[in-house]
DNA sequence: CTGTTAGCGCCTTCAG
DNA sequence: CTGAAGGCGCTAACAG
């Protein structure tokens, strides 16, 4: 390991091969300007040599380094996994890396990793599921090459690309289904507020659905991590409240089930006592007793279509449509009672 | 987006700030050098034109890239998910960037990946997961940086590093946990037993475990994928067997979950009819009732290991365990009876 | 402490 | 179809 090999370069094949470097360029990248025999003879003693091409000093003649860059909350939520997947296999279809790394939402980590990666010349960036603020905005419209935002997407600068749901109409679909069966008092666990991206969207979406049938209730609010254990805590809770609510809207998956367990442990029947229903249909939702009902988010696409649509501004193909909201579908399983309403 | 600003260079600042190159690069790479009086003055100028270094001609030139490759099966398996933020989070601290990519345990293109890789000049592979077969060895051992393994091993080569938990031992603790209950007829929903890295060892601590106890019976194997679908069907196929299993261990959560859900849907108690246990300690253990009782796999320590120990081999740092098999242990929960038998 | 000078390995015109 | 030559942006001795 680590032996310090006698790098061997396209120099060292065109002498031995008796041509130029520059045909050895060639017929590497490609070329078809090269004569079949020619590229033959090269071919083979590239073989013999084991000559590998350096893809850094590639980069820095070509100013393409064929990676991009991409930058996520968290690799562990299964959430952002599934996403990252559907980047990874469109990437690779085209022939690109990518480098990942996890901001865990903190602002700084975040603007100093997209920093690091334009400093290594990615061809383009992702940025998933954070939130845009101004020095954002600054380095993304001071940076030299495309920048899609998936997952998530930039209120101020409506130029932005991105591809992502409609958070709020989904959320809003959801209380729907709870409303419908005839619910009166519904809870909520939602995110924080604060959170641009998801708490807030989702929370507008219970409340707009709610208060059309004037049965919005500040009481009902309770606010989790997106993670199971707060979810279990916050239906703990508001199913511990005397005449409290018969059903719960989740804002994710891993909350929701936290609640049915949350529901389950205190004697009470899902969805014969209370009604759940989550957000995003991570696998976690079919695996799970009673199978959850779920807003099914095309996580792996979320992050296939931005990588492709990413791909395209590196291309300089056509872009018809660089704002996507892809389609969410309901996914009505055994924690409520309704069934399949479309 | 996309401009094509007119890149600025080292140079650029050196004529700027009426200094020279060198004085400039010195400054970026915090050489102490340099009289605090000129690092003002560049810095300040770098400030001003808005300079970023570019880190692929300092690759070119140094022959360093801080960057590592990792190859790992599937990033949406949430072992894979944990294992890999462990690394993520060591590689940031010091100062390394990742290039992640998905092989789905294809050996061709796991092989293809890493060609890729050290052509990109990585200046450390991780390989996670995956069979070593003779055409990793070659590449690995033809290679001029650090290859580390993780979550898998070498059987063959017994000198590459790696860091994993004793796969056999830890399959024969979790059936021991079963038999000390009494149990007599434990099944198992392991994993392909061509698999070597985890199929095939851990069906040998259980066969082994079995054994000793002249409990062993072929009957009560049954084969999955890993997923969860594939456990809660060889589950049901065991639980409908007259005189079948009265215990289960599988060689994975996801499998074990299955499991669980088997049995419930048959109308069986876990642990009351059915003692069911796992293997690799994912949330989703946490995430079920009864809770698994399970294996619990130091998943990001394993990543966090052995990203250390590359660094490590990166820096010339000395090394006293290249070959290290971290300690696991017996989560028992409520999907056995046993409870903390240590 | 600072400047000069060679490359790093490859791509890309531009001639021929 | 092929070769020669000039960078790409930066680091790394080596002088001074």
């Amino acid at each position: 390991m680590g032996k310090k090999k006698e790098t061997i370069t396209i120099y060292d094949v065109a002498r031995e091969a008796g041509v130029s470097m520059a045909t050895v360029s060639r017929v590497v990248n490609g070329n078809p300007n090269v004569k079949p025999q020619t590229r033959k003879k090269v071919l083979e003693t590239i073989q013999r040599m084991g000559y590998r091409p350096n893809a850094v000093a590639r980069g820095l003649a070509s100013k393409k380094t064929t990676t991009v860059g991409v930058v996520i909350p968290d690799i562990s939520y299964s959430f952002f996994a599934e996403l990252t997947r559907g980047i990874e296999d469109i990437a690779n279809m085209y022939h690109y890396n990518i480098i990942l790394c996890n901001s865990d939402l903190q602002k700084m980590k975040e603007l100093q990793l997209i920093e690091t990666l334009l400093e290594k010349q990615v061809d383009g960036l992702l940025y998933l599921g954070g939130e845009v603020t101004e020095e954002h905005r600054h380095i993304f419209s001071g940076a030299s090459v495309p920048v899609v935002l998936a997952a998530t997407r930039d209120e101020v600068d409506r130029s932005r690309p991105f591809v992502t749901i409609d958070q709020v109409q989904a959320a809003k679909d959801a209380t729907q289904v709870l409303i419908e069966e005839g619910h009166r008092r519904i809870g909520l666990i939602g995110g924080p507020l604060t959170d641009p991206i998801l708490g807030y969207p989702r929370y507008q979406g219970y409340k707009e659905a709610l208060e059309e049938h004037g049965l919005f209730e500040e009481q009902w609010v309770r606010i989790g991590n997106y993670r199971y254990p707060s979810g279990l805590q916050a239906a703990t809770e508001l199913l511990s409240i005397e005449e409290g609510p018969t059903a719960i809207f989740a804002v994710n998956d891993e909350m929701a089930v936290g609640a049915i367990h949350a529901a389950q442990d205190l004697g009470k029947q899902v969805p014969g006592d209370v009604s759940v229903i989550g957000f995003d249909n991570i696998p976690l939702a079919a695996q799970v007793r009673p199978l959850l009902s779920t807003v099914s988010v095309p996580m792996y696409d979320i992050g296939a279509v931005a990588m492709r649509l990413l791909t395209k501004y590196m291309n300089d193909e056509p872009i018809e449509e660089n704002q996507v909201l892809l389609p969410y579908r309901l996914e009505l399983a055994d924690s409520t009672i309704a069934k399949e309403v479309k």
